[in-house]
DNA sequence: TCAGTTGCTTGAGGTAATCAAGCATCCATG
DNA sequence: CATGGATGCTTGATTACCTCAAGCAACTGA
């Protein structure tokens, strides 16, 4: 097995190709059920996200824009439009007038909690791996892709 | 009930929210480096994404459709945009004079294959994982999100 | 034959995403 | 102070994405 001459340097036993496939079809199975767990509460995949990524604590709009990868202007239409559902809100920054925070509602809490247990399909995969390997499978995707940025929230 | 899925059930060494939170944090990495080579090749990640369907094969709209969870009338526009750069081509179904087959041209393969070395964050991050991780994490995956459906393509 | 189904496209309407430009505020330097 | 530059957010324009309803062509089975 380690003898097989591949075209890239060091021989893998797994090559990143491999893993890259693996890492495509978990994501397009979890992210599949996550979207349509998101359009049962009515919301789409964006709008979810957002909220996913509030309910780690309130975050400034710029700060928003980078956890998302998406220029500012658009992080400003998605918050309008989950603000006038109620399911966020804007504060002014105490430290910067510049700064608008935004938080989740209470509502905004319910929806985002309806929709994580909405996932049944993840759920349902979760619930079926041994407790070893959610062990394994914790540790290996916290050191895999570990981001040592953002605590909870940065708000302004 | 072992199906139940939570607060007061069998207690697991580690929760399906924390392995959520996990997979979310993975996801967002690969999907956030997925997008911005994408970018690099002046693609959407939808587009992106699309031609990674392809990458196994040809597929008829109706599959895409499906694969990509989204309507048909979506894949349409995609895939006229993605036809109008000669990455892709629309080949007439043998045997079904309704079903149209998508086939990546050269140019997409090649397209498809240099947004996939593009992603620098996520190669880094695999070739820092130790082979007996990479065969853990492989298997993992596979287990977890196992797709029976779709062979090489599904052509109509 | 022909009713029902399936595959693809079009059109309308709203969301998402980027860029350029603008205003308010902050900050550092003079 | 003051003032030039940087930062945070929003608006407007443009394109892409996405869904639904509707339509036509082609397949299917009775």
């Amino acid at each position: 097995m380690p003898g097989t001459s591949r075209p890239t340097g060091v021989s893998k036993a797994v090559s990143n190709a491999a893993l890259m496939d693996a890492i495509w079809d978990s994501l397009a199975g979890f992210y599949g059920d996550f979207t349509s767990a998101a359009a049962d509460e009515g919301l789409t995949s964006s709008q979810a996200k957002t909220l996913t990524v509030l309910r780690r604590g309130p975050a400034s709009m710029r700060s928003l824009a980078t956890t998302l990868h998406c220029d500012a202007s658009n992080v400003t239409g998605i918050i309008d439009r989950l603000e006038a559902r109620a399911l966020v809100r804007r504060e002014p920054s105490p430290t910067d007038r510049r700064v608008k925070n935004v938080v989740l509602t209470d509502d905004g809490v319910r929806t985002v909690e309806t929709v994580r247990t909405g996932m049944l399909a993840t759920h349902t995969a979760l619930d079926g791996l041994p407790d070893a390997d959610r062990v394994a499978l914790h540790d290996l995707l916290q050191r895999l892709f570990a981001t040592p940025e953002r605590g909870p929230g940065t708000p302004g």
